[in-house]
Parts: C-alpha cells; structure tokens; sequence
DNA sequence: TTGTTTTTATGACTTAAATCATAAAAGAGC
DNA sequence: GCTCTTTTATGATTTAAGTCATAAAAACAA
C-alpha cells in the first residue's frame, strides 16, 4: 500500500468506477499500477464454458495487477468492480520512478507480492487435490487469519457468499452449500440464519 | 538470480543435497535465502491420503522459497532434491543487508516473484475449471514459452514424465496418459517413442 | 546380458461432484 | 406492504475422473 501523498507526488487519477464496470482485461498488457481508495475490486477469469474463477478480492487501501508490470507479461486475468469503487491509477513508468526512489516502498510492494504468492500456493494445493470441505475451510481460515487478522478464538463471519465461494474454489454453488450444511452439522463452523460463522 | 561474486561476498555458503533429500520442511520458518547451482529442487505438498502436488521444480540459477522470508510466513511446501544438487544458502539476514546494498538485485527477486505468481495464477484457474486435456496444454505450452522460451514454430520435446505431469496439474497419472493420447490422435502434440513433443 | 526398478499403458469398475430441476428464504427497491 | 431479484436449499440423475488390477516397455544397474 503505497500512501495518497506519495501517489499523488507521482501523479496518480482517480479513477471511479460503477458496479460491474471492467477495469482491465485478460491478455491485455499492463499500463498503470492500481489501488483500492474505496470500494471493492475482484480479479476473474472465465473457462470455456462462461465458469467464473476468482483470483483474488481486494478492498480499500490494497494494490492489485501489478506482477505483469514487472514481469513484462499480460493480465492472468479481468479486473472487475463487485461494487462501486475509486482507484488510484498511477503510470507504468512513474511507478518505478516511485519505486527507484523509495526503496521502502519497493519492500513493501514485495512483501504483498510474497503474501499473493502465498495464498496461492496454498490455495492450488488445496484446490487439486482435497476434498470440498478442506477447500471451503481453507479458504475461511485464510480469510480469517490473514485477510481479516482475527484471532484464532474471536467469532468471524463470513462476507462472501456461497457463490463466491465457489468460484474462489472451483466448486460448484450447489456443492458449496451441502459441503457447509455437513459442516455446521459436524460443528466444524456455525450457520446464524444462513450466515457463516467460524 | 543473483551472482556467485555476491552470494560469496555476503558469506552464501554451499549445500550438497542427494537424491530426495529434504531441504526445508512445509510449516517451518524460513532460516536463508535458497538458489539452484546444480541439480533440481522440487517444491511439493503432500494431502491428507499421501497424494503429492508439486508447486514448482527448480534447475540451475532459480532461486526457490523466498516468499515466506519477505511476508514473515512459514513455507507452504516442502522442498526437495529430484536429483542430486547443490544449493547456495544464505543467511536471512544477510540477505536483506544485500537487498538494500544492491537494489538492482531487488528488483530482480521481485520480478522472479511477478513471473511466479503468474503462473501460479494461470494454473490454479486452470486446475479449478478446465478439462484435464485443456490443463496439460497450459502446463506444456507454459514450460515451453516461459521455462525454456523456446519460439513458438521450434518444437520443445516435454522433459516431465507423466507422474510429474500429474502432480503439477492434480490429475492421476492414468488420466494424463489417457489425455495425453487422446491429444496425439487429435493431432495436437506428437509422440516420439513415448516421449511427448510441441 | 540379465535382473530390477520405473514409467507408460489399458481395461473394468466405482464414486464424488457436477448437472438439472425446482423451490423456499432473504434482501432490495418502490 | 408487495414485487422482483438474488441467494440458499434439496432431491434425482449423469458423468468424468479416480481407483484398482495388471502388464508391457523403457531405463537403469550389476
């Protein structure tokens, strides 16, 4: 997360966007470095067959496309808005001037980049080869632990839906919702009026 | 990548590994700074009934696991030599002091990182959504394009044997077979003498 | 060259999750 | 409050990939 004055000093726009509105797409290369004011932005793929998968959710003050500004490589995926949001857009070439110029910066971008390629070591782990039920419970406790940052022994309840969570798995919605319900049952987590809590 | 004279200048020391030597275990906190300079790493994951996933294989100059010393995390995987190899290994905190000596090397580890979680993220759409044939592909076209760089019209003979294949992509070694053959009957790759060319 | 291990191959069978259909409940807008 | 849309829920059925068993081919070692 780089600071509105830095970003500013640098030349960054905001940028509004409507719900539903598409940011940047799949294949395309990369021309801005980009970051969450307010709002909510996800990152998409769809297969063949119109099935959606969610890269990763980012909400205020998070940056979100950047590795193919540095890996000279196009877009993995679509940048999507889930709600009405505001971005920072800052240019490819001010952006490592930025970087260049303030090396804490540069750490600090590294470090987010290191926590992605955490999750999504895990996640693609998970996802290949555990049952739905280890998939879902992953996918909370990470959202959980290290979205959220709440305690181990604090309550969270869940915010995405049954759908999202499927498309952030590669599940089904249908197998979501029994996969939660044989949970709640095994008291592995809690349902308060079709809420999830953990 | 970073360079022999600076790996010493900084105190790297090197470390021989024989066949299936474990290097680093999964949930352990990192200690070094990792980088290939004979042999191969793999980097893999076992679930709960023993089936292996295998993040990334790793041959001379890559440099493996070094998300989790930037994000202050555990390693998300094993690491393990596939043949015998030798590694430099240094110092965690020797690292950083080269780091912020050297920000031209920096950036280069966050580009290594930008390259790695786009494949990571090209794969885990992939194996969440797509046909097991359509999953090979990626995997084949991706190591002959950004592994080996090998142009497009030059044909790139597949070093992976199934087994490996399946780990990548989650799949059981029958089914990368069956779907191997299939895609050679459709005329998308070829087979020489079992070996898989593209 | 022969014996041993690993890799590739194939058929028969099982199963877990996807698919399809349909509906109840909850939430949003007026 | 009522209407429309979205989300959650559940049963019946299908299917693709996993599992199991077994063998041929290739690679490696002695």
């Amino acid at each position: 997360m780089i600071s509105n004055d830095l970003l500013k000093k640098y030349g960054a726009e905001k940028v509004h966007l409507s719900k539903k509105e598409v940011l940047f797409k799949v294949d395309t290369l990369p021309r801005y470095y980009f970051q969450v004011i307010s709002g909510k932005i996800k990152m998409n793929n769809f297969n063949e067959d119109g099935k959606e998968f969610i890269q990763g959710i980012f909400s205020e003050g998070s940056s979100f496309g950047e590795p193919p500004l540095f890996a000279d490589l196009t877009y993995p995926a679509y940048a999507e808005a889930v709600e009405e949001s505001t971005v920072w857009r800052l240019e490819k070439k001010k952006f490592f001037e930025l970087l260049k110029e303030n090396s804490e910066v540069h750490l600090s971008i590294t470090k987010v980049l290191a926590g992605r390629l955490h999750y999504k070591a895990t996640m693609v782990a998970e996802i290949s080869s555990e049952s739905p039920e280890h998939r879902l419970l992953k996918l909370i406790d990470y959202f959980k632990t290290h979205i959220h940052k709440i305690p181990d022994e604090e309550p969270y309840l869940v915010e995405l839906s049954r759908q999202q969570m499927a498309d952030l798995t590669g599940l089904r919605v249908e197998t979501v919702i029994r996969a939660i319900k044989s949970m709640e049952k095994k008291r592995i987590l809690q349902l308060q009026s079709h809420k999830i809590v953990r």
